[in-house]
DNA sequence: CCTATTACCGAACTCATGTTCTTATTATAT
DNA sequence: ATATAATAAGAACATGAGTTCGGTAATAGG
């Protein structure tokens, strides 16, 4: 019956509604009365319900203990690591060391998937200029170590000590980094002389 | 003495990290372990003294009624209005409208300003290929009706209803509308029939 | 040195709040 | 129809958690 999901539709808002004007979230109480339910039971079992269908989580034993899954503010805020294709050398990679507000970047939810690290760098240079990426864009790179063919990638020179965004096509024992640029030649590198950092699923660019 | 200074300091800092990580404010007994704050009165007495600084608002009797002032503007969700170039007409603005979840997208803060609204649109077609925006990305779009020369904008072409992303050059009672692209023409509309919507200041792009 | 003020401590108190249990009321299936 | 699960209700329970209070240490002013 579509009354239920009508209830837990109303749970789910009123929940939205409370952490965006209050701060924190309610309690089961605040839900029971915000939504006309008779019983803090009810209010439980629907959190419940709604908790195994992954709308929100649930610490239990705590007050106000919900969290609405895709309604947070931090999930999408992922690190900005640095420049690329600057030469500038890239840090040692940190898991998920603290950063300065700074330091980060907030993107589109969709971006992170929880499992893999996720994070930003500032695009020196218009060597990727035909995949429609220029010189102060943000690229997005999901954190990975393999590559297909083709694919735009983010990769650390050992020898040379640089970080630098081409896409990546394995040749035997060699590896082409192609620019997206007409204007520029692939760069030819043993293929134990690269490091693949991660793979580009996004761009950001800000105008003044 | 810089002691209580370092000691709300550290509190300020466990609040924003707590509720970064879980969703939800910390308890006042979160905080005195978090803190290593001996009793539960000293955080009491903290709070106090930063909610009259006026660094959070906390609710009497209430658990982890907590909210960290400014906490909350790191989340910069907009609302993603519908798509641009398409002929699809833009619905009638919505200033706060309560919009379903698939409905909004997130962006980082520094797009957002608290005065003027900002809202992102879904590119389709061309048109601004050579301005490095191209089919199926997204526009973020500063709400306003006036343009200067040569800038990005949305418009709505009165006659016509329909939404169009291009550079904003006025000519007389005309308007020159220039796409971004080698193998299109201008459009030359009259101002009356212009309607700006907003001007784009930023883009984003996600990859598959 | 004495006094006032601020910051801190520990414990007890009380209520807010999540949880559980029992029973009644529907749905869904056999 | 009858069994079985899903949903709801109300009350009681247990504890999480804000608050209070008496007292101590540190700081500042006279």
């Amino acid at each position: 019956m579509a009354n239920l999901r009508q209830r837990q539709q109303d749970i789910l808002e009123f929940i939205g509604g409370f952490i965006d004007g209050k701060g924190y979230p309610p309690s089961v109480r605040d839900i029971q009365e915000g939504c006309s339910i008779s019983s803090t039971s009810v209010v439980d079992y629907n959190l419940e319900a709604l908790s195994k269908m992954g709308y929100l989580k649930r610490s239990k034993e705590i007050s106000r203990g919900i969290e609405l899954i895709g309604h947070r503010l931090s999930t999408a805020r992922i690190p900005l690591l640095g420049s690329i294709s600057a030469g500038q050398p890239l840090p040692v990679f940190p898991q998920d060391q603290t950063m300065l507000e700074d330091n980060t970047i907030e993107v589109d939810p969709s971006f992170v998937d929880l499992q893999t690290p996720v994070f930003a760098l500032h695009v020196k240079g218009d060597s990727m200029i035909d995949a429609l990426i220029k010189d102060g864009d943000y690229v997005v790179i999901k954190s990975q170590e393999h590559a297909e063919t083709g694919e735009m990638v983010a990769v650390w020179l050992i020898q040379e000590e640089e970080t630098t965004l081409k896409r990546f096509f394995p040749e035997g024992d060699k590896i082409r980094l192609q620019p997206e640029n007409s204007s520029m030649s692939p760069i030819f590198v043993d293929a134990k002389n690269v490091q693949i950092k991660g793979r580009v699923v996004g761009v950001l660019r800000k105008y003044k």
